[in-house]
RNA sequence: GGCGGUGUAGCUCAGCUGGUUAGAGCAGCGGAAUCAUAAUCCGCGUGUCCGGGGUUCGAGUCCCUGCACCGCUACCA
């Protein structure tokens, strides 16, 4: 496929009164992505991104406040360019709804369409909801009351001032046949195709002043602003020069992608392709509508309160893991679930343990063996060919997905060449290697670093702090920092200095968690009498192999022998605990511990750092039960 | 109600135009290894591929039907 030099993307521009969100945050962050990744690609970029600041909404928000819309406006939209500066989000443009250049530009493309009659007047009667701020027809009042508000609806008759969406209907139907990229998923097509089976009426696109002041006035009416997504749609066109700089908009113009939360796919797929229609301009490549975050099992949304901020994510798990995760988890056009706990098993699982240690083994390889000089590859077995290969290859694969919008795959791809990075080491074991061949052993650290870095740069859109630090400490010409081919990384130069990239994450212990928030609570001597606790004498003790803690047991409970794992081996020796007796809990529930059944617990007291074991005051043998 | 979609291992999902013993990651179990963030590597899945019919030499994959869930839209064709 050909690929323009220029690629223009863009976010929905944020109704202000909101504060951002993970559903934002999610769609800015994806543009962000997507346009890093064709910025490093060389193409030139231009990513928009921006708020609504018109409406109803506002008005009242700002009245309640006590203030005029504008400053109302000017108060919220720094909450959005605080939160894209925190999540690393590179937008070319910031554009407001309250910019002149736009208001200026939309009335301009108003009072064009009114001269050309594809806007027209209409006077007409209806039955006003004043809570629902909307006309309802006869059909849709049930008793003549507004459904909603269980209210009389006022009857009144208002002109209005119209777009003639109907006559494009059957061109768009067929627009969007004959076009299959151009609303995706094929899903929202669809579902775009099904809404236009139904007579597609007439858009009113404006509203009288006396309901409504905070908007765009018509030019060719002082009494009415517009409506406020024929405002708003216009952004895109606006912010690029439109009727201002004709050859800026052409340079970017049509867009390559309009990324939309799938909330408002009607009016980017019906509105909005009528309106470019009628202003004569080309359709944009693709409008992309992702899904939504299910935070437990509840759909996302503005008002309800299980909102994620993303804000707090990010002081939690830092910007690029959480970026990281957004991209990984879902697969664009479904939704996806987010919680912490998918999101601690897949970083754990793919930047500490896969991608994040990988780094640590090989730079640590490498400082302690080579004194941190980056060695030569030598000789290439059939293993470093492999890997070879396979980083010529990825690049390429790489970008092939994300031209696809499959974004998720293409993090997946890089994933699991890192880890047969990972698998290339075990089997030619470097730190084994580098003492009865160093050479060779140099050859497969350069291999492994080199496949590393390639891979490192591609996940750069996503991670573009962590991934620079780490890029920084792999030498390479200056002018060639960027560059997928193989051999970029210099041999014979020294490595920088790393930190850990991505510490694992330790879970907190549940159970401690569940104690802690019990607090005291009295329980019946029953629930005493469940635990059967007994004497039993120590037989023999060992310690379990390969660990610190652990001491294998066996003893004597008076009918059986058991064993027992305890965690005791920082206090006792496993000698002087023969022939010792002590209190165990004999009815717990058998447990594996590092691969050693444990068919018991010993009872110790614990205070600070020390320990000790339970024992009795006489000794009358194993078996002894405890009450 | 109409239109569209989904239903595959404990969890999240992949399986293109029908074709060998249905796959991946995570979780779990066993082992190897110790350069590394107790990370890594190897091995281990008898799953009614939602149910029921059918087409076919052959169906998770096509057709019909039933059920469940989701999206859009709506009581109008």
């Amino acid at each position: 496929m050909a690929e323009s030099n220029y690629f223009y993307i863009t976010t929905p521009i944020y109704y202000v009164n909101d504060k951002p969100h993970i559903g934002h945050a999610y769609t800015t962050i994806l543009a962000d992505v997507l346009a890093r990744f064709h910025r490093e690609k060389g193409d030139e970029t231009f990513f928009l991104t921006g708020v609504d600041e018109h409406g109803q909404k506002v008005q009242q928000a700002a009245e309640r406040a006590g203030i005029d819309p504008q400053t109302h406006c000017n108060k919220m939209v720094v909450y959005f360019k605080k939160a894209w500066e925190k999540l690393e989000i590179t937008n070319d443009f910031f554009i407001r709804t309250t910019d002149g250049f736009h208001e200026k530009v939309v009335q301009e493309v108003l009072q064009d369409l009114y001269d050309k009659g594809k806007i027209y007047e209409h006077e007409y009667g209806g039955y006003y909801c004043v809570g629902c701020e909307r006309f309802y027809t006869t059909k849709e009042l049930v008793d003549g009351k507004c459904p909603q508000h269980l209210k009389e609806p006022e009857y009144i008759k208002e002109k209005n001032y119209f777009f003639r969406m109907s006559k494009y209907q059957d061109w768009l139907i067929e627009y969007i046949k004959t076009h299959p990229e151009f609303i995706q998923p094929k899903s929202r097509k669809n579902e775009v195709l099904g809404f236009l089976k139904n007579k597609l009426g007439d858009l009113c696109i404006s509203r009288p002043k006396l309901r409504l002041k905070w908007g765009i006035e018509l030019p060719f009416d002082s009494n009415y602003v517009t409506y406020v997504w024929f405002d708003a749609l216009l952004n895109y066109i606006t912010a690029i020069g439109y009727k201002q700089d004709e050859e800026r908009f052409n340079k970017w113009w049509p867009a390559n992608y309009h990324l939309i939360g799938k909330d408002i796919v009607t009016t980017h797929c019906v509105y909005w392709p009528t309106m470019m229609r009628a202003i004569g301009i080309p359709m944009p490549k693709t409008i992309f509508a992702h899904g939504w975050w299910m935070v437990d099992e509840t759909k996302m949304s503005k008002s309800l309160k299980n909102i994620v901020k993303p804000l707090d994510l990010i002081d939690s798990y830092g910007v690029d893991s959480v970026r990281y995760f957004l991209i990984r988890e879902m697969t664009l056009g479904q939704d996806s679930n987010f919680s912490e706990d998918i999101f601690i098993k897949r970083y754990n699982s793919e930047l500490a343990n896969d991608f994040g240690n990988l780094v640590s083994r090989i730079v640590t390889l490498i400082r302690k063996n080579f004194n941190s000089v980056v060695p030569k590859i030598l000789i290439k077995g059939k293993e470093e060919l492999k890997i070879i290969d396979n980083a010529k290859t990825l690049p390429e694969k790489v970008h092939n997905l994300i031209d696809n919008l499959h974004l998720n795959d293409a993090v997946e791809t890089i994933i699991i060449f890192i880890r047969s990075i990972n698998k290339y080491m075990e089997l030619r074991q470097p730190w084994h290697l580098v003492k009865q061949n160093k050479q060779e052993a140099g050859t497969v650290l350069y291999t492994a670093a080199e496949g590393l870095r390639i891979a490192a740069l591609l996940l750069h859109p996503i991670m573009p702090e962590k991934i620079s630090t780490l890029l920084k400490a792999f030498p390479t010409a200056d002018n060639q920092k960027n560059s997928f081919e193989w051999g970029t990384l210099k041999s014979g130069e020294k490595l920088g200095e790393l930190p850990i990239l991505f510490p694992r994450i330790i879970r907190k212990i549940e159970i401690m968690k569940e104690v802690e928030n019990k607090g005291e609570e009295l329980i019946s001597i029953d629930d005493f009498s469940k635990v059967k606790l007994i004497t039993a004498k120590v037989l023999a003790a060992e310690r379990v192999p390969k660990t610190d803690k652990l001491l294998k047991l066996s003893i004597d409970t008076g009918e059986e022998k058991r064993q027992i794992v305890a965690g005791i081996a920082q206090y006792y020796n496993p000698e002087v605990l023969i022939g010792k007796t002590v209190i165990i809990v004999a009815n717990l529930q058998p447990v594996k511990i590092r691969g050693t059944e444990s068919q018991g617990m010993l009872l110790t007291a614990e205070k600070g750092e020390n320990l000790t074991l339970l024992t009795t005051f006489d000794d009358l043998g194993p078996g002894s039960f405890i009450s």
